[in-house]
DNA sequence: CATGCTATTTATAATTA
DNA sequence: TTAATTATAAATAGCAT
């Protein structure tokens, strides 16, 4: 999508690698975000940068939540791919275990928004600003400079739309980046399937320039690519 | 990106959201691999679709390793005052019994509205939104009918003015420990230290109902009720 | 349900300020 | 250097299969 077509391979040049990743990076982001809220699912996002610097963006819940419903996914010894339950355990262990989320948040407060979806979380909360704004008929207020809203009806209309608080609720947890834990148990009314059940096969090879295959190989034995039954048609 | 701009709000139509999250999922991932390989980050991408399905992916690493990493993020395991977990723990059980026994306060928003509590939170709600719109700048957005802020140090600056970001976050608290939507009430009264930490001792007394007092002396007496902010005055 | 097909909207690489 | 601008490449909404 720039002036010229780029093929994915890494980005020799120091500087551009930087700026790609940072435009990617609030792309993705918003991408995800725009997901989670077309279509009401849950996604959790995880970067590291080269640098070692964490982004991440999860939508109506928490990352732990996320993390927790997918460590205790039930499907996964029976997936086979996916290995190692006793580590994932631990993992879910150590998520109860650290309440101290706060420092993260905390740190975000104090100045590092870099890694931070500022932008998209504006037109998040402006969205739900907005929103909420409207329900609780403050913008009325607001021009009348300060009339309480003393209309339980309203209000109350309000408060128990729990979509608006939903959104309300998960816009604080996104933009706080609160990662409360997951010492409660997630609905776990899932079904796992497999690894990228749906990724069609061709749609992997696309992406993949021809001399990637390495990575079309990695991905593969490593159970990213379904290969089932359209993906045996000789693709690449 | 289509025939027509599409408004980031859930996608009422079910056939529509599931096509929609079908292509978008797919260009998620594609996005997510694209920017792991071009800049040669870490990245891992959970999705649980609304009917419980997973998809994920992750970069050149497991997703299991990624998760290692970022849940050993030092930032989670410290935390200064939060050495005493149990406690911790104690306190969060607590509050949850709490939330519970506010539980029947619900029923103001439900039926009878006529109570204190309402109109509180009305105004109180007036207050912080208020503020956070001041802050946000939304309020030209407002009037200008939805024009993006796009000003990042204006986002940055209000962003890092934790006072308005932590009255929000504990109106939130508040708000959700009353109500009875068991989904999101418990990462509200999860994360205690923030809740607590940061409160102003009065602004909780004035919004716990009378009976919960009760949870407030135990806070307090437990050195939950640090009054790190404003409210640094008036230990009690 | 997943794909193919445009018309449009978005994202973004290169360039410029 | 970092932040806008611009020219292109990509993604995708609505339809039709």
């Amino acid at each position: 999508m720039g002036r010229v077509k780029l093929q994915i391979k890494i980005i020799e040049n120091m500087a551009n690698r930087q700026v790609t990743y940072s435009k990617r990076r609030n792309g993705l982001i918003k991408k995800a975000y725009e997901l989670s809220v077309l279509c009401d699912v849950d996604v959790a996002l995880i970067m590291f940068s080269p640098s070692g610097r964490l982004s991440l963006f999860s939508g109506n819940k928490s990352i732990e939540e996320i993390l927790a419903r997918y460590i205790n996914l039930p499907g996964h010894e029976r997936g086979g791919r996916l290995h190692n339950q006793e580590f994932l355990q631990r993992v879910l262990v150590k998520l109860r275990r650290d309440a101290d989320q706060t420092h993260q948040a905390t740190r975000i407060f104090e100045g590092d928004l870099s890694e931070v979806t500022t932008l998209h979380e504006a037109e998040y909360w402006e969205q739900i600003l907005e929103e909420t704004l409207k329900r609780l008929h403050v913008r009325k207020i607001l021009d009348k400079h300060k009339t309480l809203v003393h209309d339980s009806d309203k209000m109350s209309s309000w408060m128990t739309s729990s979509i608006a608080l939903k959104r309300f609720w998960h816009a604080m947890l996104i933009f706080l980046s609160m990662n409360e834990d997951a010492r409660y148990s997630p609905p776990a009314t899932t079904n796992v399937d497999e690894f990228v059940t749906s990724s069609p096969h061709n749609m992997l090879v696309d992406w993949l320039p021809q001399r990637d295959l390495q990575s079309l190989n990695f991905l593969n034995a490593n159970g990213f690519l379904p290969l089932r039954d359209e993906a045996q048609s000789g693709k690449s």
